[in-house]
DNA sequence: CTTTACCTGACACTGACCTGAACGCGGCTA
DNA sequence: TAGCCGCGTTCAGGTCAGTGTCAGGTAAAG
């Protein structure tokens, strides 16, 4: 799926990016409407995240445009909490859905995928690494065909290797995971839930690579 | 497709009639409210598109009670560009999407096809799920050979599960499929429902994940 | 050997979740 | 019109799994 991505701020927009990317999809960032209105009018997205607040105007007079030009692809607002009128206003103006800042990457996941699933009826993304049967939507694990329980932080923290297996991850990028962006953590709480992971999953599922960060190790069968 | 219209404004009517039929579904047009009640009682539509000012009333009263009826077929509104909270109404009491007057036949054929390639696919209208079996298109449930009643909100909630079973549906996705998309909820709504439907389901049917969502659980038999 | 980085069992606390009960409102009936 | 009923929603009180912190230990690096 092509995606198109409008957001203005640094940090936010790269993790988005980056989730993005790693769920499949060519995504193009853009920054301000002015570019915005370049691409759309280069190439047909499949869908489109929105910020509202920008450098160059407001993102509803971008969206209202595109709907008058014709244009009916998807679109999810990306928007404060407290910004409720912008919100309905959104809606209103011809918005499919929209994601409440800060949010998960997995919220962001899922909502981008059920874009995907309604444009072309797939089924389920099911990984398979070593001894792991993986399906990414459902949030389930099998390994050796018995089923494993994962809670929702220790899910956060896999499905950001399951993403990018044997590629290695830094412990802010496993911290930025857990926490939406920004929030510093100065205790051990990664080492913890890779600890827990590596009991539920096998000790040498993961790999510690010293004073950088862990890698999932992809073995077996 | 089946696809009933209720708008009394002739000119608009017979276009949107016209271009729904060339788009090769089948049309009811009528003009009341009444004929609608008539209509939607005599006959299971796929689609219904509803003006909101009529001759004998307004088309928010009929959608309420068609949705209370347990009539879960999805409606679009029909409605005037500066009638902003009738459509936010109108969403909060079970409409799917709105058209703002005047629009583009071809914005129409685009709704009105996204609707078609939801409701595609679907041709095994009764499941069997453990000791479950359900009619989709009847809202009908038996379980063990009992018959099992559903409010309309209930079935709302039960319907996602059911389209696939097994699957895990978050908070918001479940709370999309009660206030089509938007209206904001801070409350347990979800929780309550999700209660309502374990005591008549049974109590194992719908299994919590902590922090994700829940999941309908596929057992005995 | 010392230092540094990492591992992991244990534990307290938070907040997510559950559910009985009450409320409010629209629709139906008399 | 008044009253009743069913449904949707909110509230409050209770429970417990999940989370983060810590401390004592182990492995690696120099």
């Amino acid at each position: 799926m092509r995606v198109l991505l409008v957001e203005d701020t640094i940090g936010l927009g790269e993790a988005v990016r980056d989730q993005i990317a790693d769920d499949g999809h060519a995504v193009d960032w853009v920054q301000t409407l002015g570019f915005a209105d370049a691409s759309v009018k280069a190439t047909a997205y499949d869908l489109i995240l929105l910020d509202l607040m920008l450098p160059d105007g407001h993102g509803l007079t971008f969206l209202r445009k595109l709907r008058t030009a014709g244009n009916s692809a998807p679109v999810i607002i990306l928007t404060a909490r407290d910004q409720v009128s912008d919100r309905v206003e959104g809606l209103n103006a011809g918005a499919d859905d929209y994601l409440i800042k800060p949010f998960d990457l997995s919220e962001l996941s899922a909502r981008v995928s059920a874009v995907a699933r309604r444009y072309r009826g797939n089924p389920n993304p099911i990984i398979h690494v070593g001894n792991l049967v993986v399906d990414l939507n459902d949030h389930r694990i099998h390994r050796n065909g018995q089923p494993v329980e994962l809670t929702a932080r220790e899910w956060a923290i896999f499905e950001g290797f399951i993403q990018r297996p044997g590629i290695l991850l830094s412990r802010s990028q496993l911290e930025d995971r857990l926490y939406a962006f920004g929030a510093e953590i100065e205790s051990n709480t990664i080492e913890v839930y890779v600890s827990r992971l590596r009991k539920k999953l096998g000790h040498d599922a993961i790999v510690t690579v010293r004073g950088m960060g862990y890698r999932l190790e992809i073995h077996g069968q």
